[in-house]
DNA sequence: GCCTTCTGCTGCACTGAGTGTCACAACGAC
DNA sequence: GTCGTTGTGACACTCAGTGCAGCAGAAGGC
């Protein structure tokens, strides 16, 4: 399909002929029952090439997520101080997406496969990992300084990641039916208004009444509070005991 | 040191004796360099019987988990309608500091072998991956029906993870040192700041700004605060804190 | 043309984790 | 005593992963 003219990259087609034969013989008779024999023997290279391209069996059915953590840890790496960080990290996680968009069919093969061997399972977690380390380390070199910065970080970048894979999956089990990306986007959102209060906020949150109990009910039970920002705790706890009537 | 008198549960010493002589040889030369026949030598024992105790050589490091994976699943099951559910989660969470404090100097030793062995640490990551989905199932039943209840779920036991093992690794890394305990509620305590927000919370709204008129002025020197009558002061307090950003 | 060197591939032997199977000993029930 | 059960050990086997040596072919110097 794409252009098989003026090719910079010269990429070896052993690596590729070694994932067709190993996705064929993992549909076909299960990832546990294929050795790493049988799938040189249909690809027709010898044993030891198998393992100069992939460090071990479970590799070979995440052949491009290296690249992939590579493009992100580039990506991050060039951020400049005027990105909003957790803005950022969803972007970065975004990519993963486009990963997986890229070749909807074999992810979802790839997917019901994870699913149902517990190796790949745990081999997947450590690939996951590995991308949420990257968002981690980024946040946390950007939130140096606050208070809670390493904790901040560690929390929003699992939850940019748990998020994201939330999205991911559920596209994945629909059989790659849909728009992945609105989903995606959706689930990162959720992250982004739950994190994403900058640190000098120019609007803060919205306002929101009781739903339920105001609408039947007695006004008495709400206190508004009206301060400036600069006023003392004690002040405002005052004024709090004061309004109820506690003196 | 405990009582041997009337002890209902005769476990087998030969699981403890296992432990017992992996980590010794572990520490002495290394995970890696150790075969599970030098570990079965030295504590006397048939080849064979390692795995029957242990499915693999990465579980005699991590001997107790499958049982706080129990109680931890158990205590969730026991959960009624009453339990706030992100606080439950966090109490849950706690279940594992307490089986990491149980043996200070066994959980430092682990640590560091975990820190320095990636197939332990790909191994824990799996360990971890268990808790994480308990308590997302856990918070899946109680967002039932939410809007994007499955989403909310993951993102949060995520997040809980995520802190919990931000604080607890922090612990480790000092050998022990300090109170483990409040540096793991301080960490959840972020996270029940970020999510705890009740399905009828007691303070609805939290700090706002006149919308018309908030160009001439500067909205953010003013802060307005709602909430119902009967909310105690110091979740007034904190959710003043929190508006003002101060987390 | 020939000869070097380097690179990528193959075959072979080896280690070590994990499994299936059988045999044997200890134990309690009857 | 004989049964069945349970825990244990010994052996053989599969298969992932590694180290090493050899070999073909391409690139380059002469």
């Amino acid at each position: 399909m794409s252009s098989s003219s003026a090719a910079p990259a010269a990429k070896p087609p052993m690596r590729d002929a070694l994932v067709e034969a190993a996705f064929r013989l993992f549909l076909e008779r299960g990832y546990e029952h294929t050795t790493v024999d049988d799938i040189v023997a249909l690809a027709g290279v010898g044993r030891r090439s198998f393992f100069r391209y992939f460090p071990s069996k479970e590799d070979v059915v995440f052949p491009d997520h290296e690249r992939c953590l590579a493009d992100m840890t580039a990506f991050l790496a060039a951020s400049g101080e005027e990105h909003e960080p957790v803005r950022r990290v969803c972007d970065a996680a975004r990519m993963v997406l486009l990963m997986y968009a890229e070749n909807p069919t074999f992810s979802v093969q790839r997917y019901r496969l994870t699913k149902r061997v517990p190796g790949l399972r745990a081999y997947e977690l450590s690939v996951v990992w590995r991308y949420e380390r990257a968002l981690a380390e980024y946040l946390r070199g950007r939130f140096a300084g606050r208070p809670d910065g390493t904790l901040r970080a560690d929390v929003v970048a699992a939850a940019v990641v748990a998020a994201h894979n939330n999205a991911l999956r559920s596209w994945l089990r629909s059989d790659g039916e849909g728009d992945a990306g609105t989903a995606v986007d959706h689930a990162l959102g959720f992250v982004q208004r739950a994190f994403g209060r900058p640190a000098q906020p120019p609007v803060r949150a919205v306002h929101l009444l009781p739903p339920a109990d105001a609408a039947e009910g007695r006004p008495d039970d709400v206190v508004v509070l009206v301060s400036r920002r600069d006023t003392p705790v004690w002040r405002v706890v005052q004024e709090w005991e004061a309004a109820l009537g506690r003196a």
